[in-house]
DNA sequence: ATTTGTTATTTAATCGATTAAGCTTACATT
DNA sequence: AATGTAAGCTTAATCGATTAAATAACAAAT
């Protein structure tokens, strides 16, 4: 109904009382401060009548909170980050918390231009999936005492929370799948990346062939720089070559796994019988695939509220020690990768 | 370095001179306020040492201005929404502007609590995917004089600034491109809502296949109430009953698509010989598809794009007669509504 | 009658920036 | 010498809320 917004001097006027009361009684603090009952009805009603809402920035600034949680991703546009967004959305707002969501585009420069915008606007903490070389940030915000939690992603050699997956196990137990079901010679296209999760996907795949007295050729390692076609093509052609011919294949990530299908159907090869696959996380995509896709599930509504708690229990001061989450996956396996035939 | 956060004043009294001068060279008023060079050399130079940094609160509070832009759209999960979140984060960027973005889940209920928030928070304005039944809300914010746009639906009846697409158009084109391709019996799967954009969608179908002399059995319109596999599966169940079999198929959205594509998997339909596929929105899920799905293109990062650029012109002030756009989708034909071959 | 205590309320500083208005100088003009 | 005026700064109010400290009003105790 009212037009212009009102301010608690308007309210307190309307009530003939000061300011102070008006905060007090609309703060629930009436019983510490001894606010008469009769007036502290007559200011809730007028509140009421009038649809007071407090001013936040007025709050912000005064008290230094500001009640908002700053979420870094790669790229708001890719399913995966959305989905964590839409998680560290729905539980900040459980916990009184609203979202600033911001894309570096996995560049380290972006990434300190959006931190610096947050921080400026005084968000209470950051939630963050690191892009490479960002160490000095996750620096900063620790000499600056801002509170954050990495998010998927974390830097070993620095103290910080985190909430990640144990990627390692997660890509050993992929490649182990494979090699159980028959497939021997498996390749893995990751990306190019001193990331660390990355990094241990890949440990994880080579030290599973290892185990299994498998000697990996050196093609059967692809680590793209991009998700282009162009070095797809040529990585997928290199290892299909006679000499060294993979028959299983894991994807470091789901939009590489739709790049290298995209190929693969090109190609004319069928999965699994041709190509086995698995792929680190999920997609609409692998549903509909002709030959649905065996995945590594990451359990992203885990992930983000886990992460949500742990900066939400920060910001409330109930600190303890740092909290390093780390998180299982699961393989949900599909017919992409069936077991051979016993023969081969 | 500096740990702590230094304020004007603190520049000021570094300086040894008023606050006043302090944010006149800062805000690049020296001139209009006749600051003197040395003095103004100082300060600049100060504030560059101790890499100030305003508080954005306080400037809030004094100008009324967040910079900030509330954008509620349906789910930031899905990839319609979070491409478009993605356009209008860079483009708010561009100007200026901070976005938050918030999930309605398509339930006024939780719009409206959306839209009180953001209010609260003194967002500048705002960018709105509208949910049903929401028209109350957006008179509301016209009432109070909040500058928004709506973006990708509108509603008809309303005054108000809209960036959408001719959903009438564009599914008449899609049912046309069937028809002359062959297929005469078509089916839409649509949302049974009471928003114009769906609205429209089924009636574009509708008057192309009257204008094709073409008369609808009731049975090939379905309006699920949600997108279960429930009543998808009952739908197209019905719609191939040995009486009034469609053989080409108009999904309303691309998760309808999905949903509907899943089926049609199981029941061993091939595409596009028993049933042509168009559906609304593109997915990375049709690239994938053993028969690439055709798809009424909507041009995200225009619809986007737009919506910033008239919200922010009508944030300064440069106001004019209402801006209500209407953009053209494209068709983009794959194999899954290939012409039939001239038997049948 | 004075002190003490309790309850109920107001005053005013504060958060950090902006900005209209006022105050000093210095110097030019009459 | 008196007056005008422009340059260069400072003062202080303001945005809207919070909250420590001061004050008032009144009852009970000394």
């Amino acid at each position: 109904m009212g037009k212009k917004n009102l301010s608690l001097k308007d309210i307190a006027e309307k009530a003939q009382v000061s300011t102070a009361l008006v905060s007090y009684v609309l703060n629930g603090k009436e019983k510490e401060t001894r606010v008469g009952q009769e007036i502290a009805e007559k200011i809730r009603q007028i509140a009421k009548d009038f649809n007071y809402q407090p001013n936040y920035l007025a709050k912000s600034l005064r008290s230094g909170k500001t009640y908002t949680i700053g979420l870094i991703i790669a790229d708001i546009s890719n399913p995966f980050f959305a989905n964590i967004a839409r998680i560290v959305e729905d539980e900040a707002k459980k916990n009184g918390y609203t979202v600033i969501i911001g894309s570096s585009d996995e560049n380290a420069a972006k990434s300190r231009d959006l931190i610096d915008v947050f921080v400026n606007r005084k968000v209470d903490g950051f939630i963050i999936v690191s892009s490479e070389d960002t160490e000095e940030q996750v620096q900063d915000l620790m000499d600056k005492n801002i509170p954050f939690v990495l998010l998927d992603r974390h830097f070993p050699e620095l103290p910080t929370d985190y909430v990640s997956l144990n990627n390692y196990k997660a890509a050993y137990e992929a490649a182990t799948h494979l090699l159980e079901g028959g497939y021997l010679k498996i390749g893995f296209i990751g990306y190019k990346s001193r990331l660390f999760h990355m990094k241990e996907r890949i440990r994880g795949y080579q030290e599973a062939l290892q185990n299994h007295q498998i000697a990996a050729e050196p093609e059967w390692l692809l680590e793209v720089e991009f998700n282009t076609l162009e070095e797809i093509r040529t990585g997928i052609d290199n290892m299909l070559e006679a000499r060294h011919r993979v028959n299983a294949l894991i994807f470091g990530t789901y939009r590489l796994a739709i790049s290298g299908l995209k190929y693969i159907n090109e190609l004319g090869l069928k999965v699994p019988d041709d190509l086995a696959i698995v792929s680190f996380g999920q997609a609409e995509a692998f549903d509909l695939y002709y030959c649905p896709i065996t995945y590594v599930h990451q359990p992203m509504a885990d992930l983000g509220k886990t992460a949500v708690e742990v900066l939400v229990k920060k910001l409330k001061g109930e600190e303890g020690e740092k909290k390093q989450v780390m998180m299982e996956a699961e393989i949900i396996t599909r017919s992409s990768s069936k077991a051979k035939a016993a023969v081969d």
